[in-house]
DNA sequence: TGGGCGCAGATTGTATACAATCCTGGCCTG
DNA sequence: CAGGCCAGGATTGTATACAATCTGCGCCCA
């Protein structure tokens, strides 16, 4: 239980955000818990001006809910939450993964390829929250292949989000259909074929959300703590 | 040159960063101009710290940049900037105009009704600003009638970026064709016609990206205080 | 005269102190 | 024994003080 940042430079709210923002991706943090100001102050070694900073910009994307002299909670997103999340990664991502497809490099192709790869030896490793960060990032990276800045940090909050909807509205434990899934639209990208890659994304996006299960769910809580020692 | 909140009630973070939008929206506040914290307290009366919070939420909309150790301000978009939220703007738009035509109610029609002719009676009184303002808030109306809140909030940055977007590039002064496609889009949705509501604000789009002229810009800077005073 | 150096003023970055609010648990009362 | 009330502790909200950094101007020197 000793602090991760004892020896490290101090990070800047930026930084902080962006290992929370991780922490979600890899389900070590989960719908409903507290980040409170002191412990992750402590746990990060600034103070709490600077985890303010960090506490709202992830407010801001929809990641926590700050309730007024209550605190930061990681968001619960709602069933109708969820499904207006998936509703809007339709809209976005498909044209996008035909942008992506049409313009991509060999450099691109490769390092799709590793990602997936690693994807599979998180898989195999039984590393569940791993896997599920690297594909929400498979994601984020067709945007970025498809240089659209703008439409790229939109789809980076909706893929956060996702990660919180998963969290609560999962149905299955596999995560293989994913790959498959990913794996064909790296073909088409491979082929230039955008046409492909958006019908693809299209169908992998419905994909994801018939896998929801679209009731309240119960909860659990953990340490936060724990959740951010990687 | 008095104080706006000298007698009305401290107000907060969300509301500042509201009055600085709508001043943007307006074109009060230009691209390129400095909001200066003490100067923003100031002005709304209350510490830098809540007026630090308004400045990070625009900054994480993308409506200001704030530069370390510089200050906030007003966010000049580049010419990728402006393609890349247009595109983004066509990706999202058309498809929620169908939706909400779709399930548009006799209130919501008379809301928009009343919105354009508030429209109509600013163009008529030379208060473009005012206008402008309006125009984009009609199309923050369709996304709200459409029902999708995490839709709208992206259309909501994106109306406030194009705000900025044709501060820069814009290149005639007359807002007329605005109008007649506000009108049509009301008539179809006066219809229910989803179809017809979602090609027509396609239109709409590529009519607004059409006029936009793709070059550096010069600049110019005014008071802030005098922007806010409304 | 032009360019570079350096100091003073102003502005932002951060921490901390204090106020306001909320939660918890114990006590009292019906 | 249940329910409500009140006090103490804990947590967040805000302002302010101080440190760090930048900007702009003046001065010096080549």
């Amino acid at each position: 239980m000793k602090d991760l940042e004892t020896a490290a430079q101090i990070p800047s709210a930026e930084e902080i955000a962006a290992r929370l923002t991780e922490a979600v991706h890899e389900h070590r943090l989960l719908p409903g818990m507290k980040l409170s100001e002191d412990e992750v102050g402590d746990i990060f070694g600034v103070g709490r001006t600077v985890v303010r900073q960090a506490l709202r910009s992830l407010a801001h994307e929809g990641l926590l809910s700050i309730e007024r002299n209550r605190g930061a909670f990681v968001a619960k997103p709602t069933v109708k939450e969820a499904r207006e999340v998936f509703e809007a990664r339709a809209l976005l991502e498909p044209r996008t993964a035909r942008a992506a497809a049409e313009r991509t490099t060999p450099r691109d192709i490769s390092l799709l390829e590793k990602h997936i790869e690693e994807e599979h030896v998180a898989l195999d490793a039984g590393e569940s929250g791993r896997a599920l960060k690297l594909s929400g990032q498979f994601h984020i990276e067709i945007a970025r292949i498809a240089d659209q800045a703008t439409v790229e940090t939109f789809i980076r909050q909706l893929v956060s989000r996702s990660s919180l909807v998963i969290a609560l509205h999962w149905r299955r434990r596999n995560a293989m259909c994913e790959s498959h899934a990913h794996h064909a639209l790296l073909d088409a990208m491979r082929r230039r074929d955008g046409e492909t890659a958006e019908e693809l994304m299209k169908g992998h996006l419905l994909d994801l959300l018939s896998q929801l299960e679209l009731r309240q769910q119960p909860e659990k809580n953990l340490s936060l703590r724990d959740a951010l020692a990687e």
